[in-house]
DNA sequence: TCGCAGGTGTTAACCGGTTGACAGATAAAA
DNA sequence: TTTTATCTGTCAACCGGTTAACACCTGCGA
């Protein structure tokens, strides 16, 4: 137990009035003469008075905090989604309790145990693991990012299959005859596979052979540039590249220069993300832009419906745009 | 007021013994026989108990929630850093309340005031803005990086004046005249200022000119790039730039680039922070790496230390390294 | 048989706010 | 004068845990 705060009953005592009374002047409720309100306020300051939010927390069973569970904020993507998630979240009165699981499945369900103990009043989960039991039968409003994670929870998403097309289709425009694709492991039942999918759709189409190299988000760079040098090693016929993230795109360029290539003379490259970090740091990268501002507004809509009792559980899809850089 | 969650009195009644007993069985607590504990456990799984952690936190006064007070995540230096004081902080048992002023002050003083009453055990921040006077009289333990906010409250920062001789230094040894600096505002009494001190001070006793170009945090990338452009029209002479961040150096690039020169072969570029980030999407920038992860570790260590009383209000000074890229 | 230690469990106060129910006062309407 | 509406303010229960204080029981040594 920590030393005694000035507390509400201590304003009371100085103000020569009623605990309640107190209460009504700090929330400007039920009736009160200006002369009441003056003499509390007066004792407020005096006592540098701050009322206690953890016990108006329990009283109202609400926190107006919102846990975000992701896997990290140390990434163009996740950096600007949770940036703008805590805006939109702020517009509205909460506060964001951050839950990076670095992909730990073992973080995420400690977040998750914690976090349902009445400690957010809504969650906004974006991290990859699979099979966290713990989503389902779960009493609190839930909304998903990028991710399926139970199909009573809705998922706010890019149109990936569009842009899956529309990175392909750059390719194919550019005359690329072997275009690899990067991906997640397939067995990760994201929406990202609509990429995956609609690549291979168009490479069948066209009658080309498809590759797709499977990363995972959590490897360390290092790991990933092993990946990508293996990839030049294994095709060194590849003329275009369709990255799942704007990230994996960087390092494949490095890579390729590194093998004596030429971007775009000799290799096209197309990213995903579009996200600004990126956009500053690494313009000349033609990409898919995600609408990562709508997707946090939208998600954040979701999940305010839910809280205040609206049964909408329709998940969402935004569009993509092609950036044209001088990559692809 | 929400629905009613199973509480602890409910477990008790099912069980069949009193509150105490289960709080006891929950916390491990004075003598119990194992057939009670047993009794509970099974009354606590047929339920579904989940304890309420608000009530828990305002019995004890103490939240294990740490507030991280910075511009925003959406930044190479700053999206790790929180990261890593995410992981610092998850290791010592705190959450983390994200609290991005998106250098608003009117955002701060928002978080400020929330966060003081009693909703988080400690504070790290790193905002701009300065002369907030909720600072002054804080009963929390503060922890401050990068940021001079008041005196009682300790400050975590890399070596800026190391940083800005050897930024300085790599210039001059690639033969440059004309090196032009960017920083904050000089009004803002940041540690950075120490990285100008340090580069006006090499360029005096060169006998060469110097010129510093006041960049604000939180203007807009369409603003920095104006000024960037007023840069080279006021001094076509330039032939080396020390940009007080990486996101700034890769837009002077740019810039430059659009204004006909080459770099390294024109003009010398050597950038600050360093970041992971950076590194992966901008690796050829030379510049001068903080020990971000260190940092982390140090702030979290001295605020540790201010929630167990200790009294250690000594501010830390970390070494920086010069990481030697293509841009000079 | 009594005293005492160790084990087991309960009662009730407490953390610091919020609010429904209610009492008393004053003023306006009947 | 009585009724009714409008103010002003208090009491006590409540949110859901935690724990100090205490009571009871058993077994053992004196």
């Amino acid at each position: 137990m920590k030393k005694q705060a000035v507390k509400l009953e201590d304003v009371a005592a100085v103000a020569g009035v009623s605990k309640t009374t107190v209460s009504r002047v700090l929330n400007n409720r039920g009736y009160l003469s200006q002369a009441t309100i003056d003499k509390v306020h007066k004792a407020m300051q005096e006592l540098h008075y701050r009322p206690n939010i953890i016990a108006r927390q329990l009283y109202q069973q609400r926190t107006n905090l919102v846990g975000l569970v992701f896997p990290t904020v140390d990434n163009p993507f996740f950096g600007q989604l949770e940036a703008c998630l805590d805006h939109e979240l702020y517009k509205r009165g909460y506060r964001v309790l951050m839950g990076n699981s670095q992909n730990n499945p073992d973080r995420e369900r400690a977040y998750l145990r914690q976090l349902l103990n009445g400690q957010v009043d809504g969650l906004i989960v974006g991290a990859h693991n699979e099979g966290i039991e713990q989503y389902r039968n779960i009493q609190l409003p839930v909304v998903s990012i990028e991710r399926l994670v139970s199909k009573d929870i809705p998922v706010v998403a890019a149109d990936n299959y569009a842009g899956g097309v529309l990175a392909t289709q750059q390719l194919l425009d550019d005359g690329c005859q072997h275009i690899i694709h990067t991906n997640y492991p397939h067995d990760l039942a994201s929406p990202n596979m609509e990429r995956r999918r609609a690549y291979e759709e168009l490479m069948r189409r066209h009658g080309l052979p498809m590759y797709t190299y499977e990363v995972s988000f959590d490897s360390s760079t290092a790991e990933k540039i092993k990946i990508f040098y293996r990839l030049f090693d294994e095709h060194p016929e590849v003329d275009g590249v369709f990255a799942d993230n704007d990230t994996n795109a960087s390092l494949i360029m490095q890579v390729a220069r590194k093998r004596g290539r030429r971007v775009p003379e000799d290799l096209k490259v197309v990213g995903f993300d579009g996200a600004n970090m990126t956009r500053t740091l690494l313009p000349e990268l033609t990409t898919i832009q995600q609408p990562i501002q709508q997707m946090a507004t939208a998600a954040v809509q979701l999940l305010q419906d839910q809280i205040d009792g609206k049964k909408t559980t329709n998940s969402v899809q935004l569009p993509v745009k092609l950036i044209h850089g001088t990559t692809a």
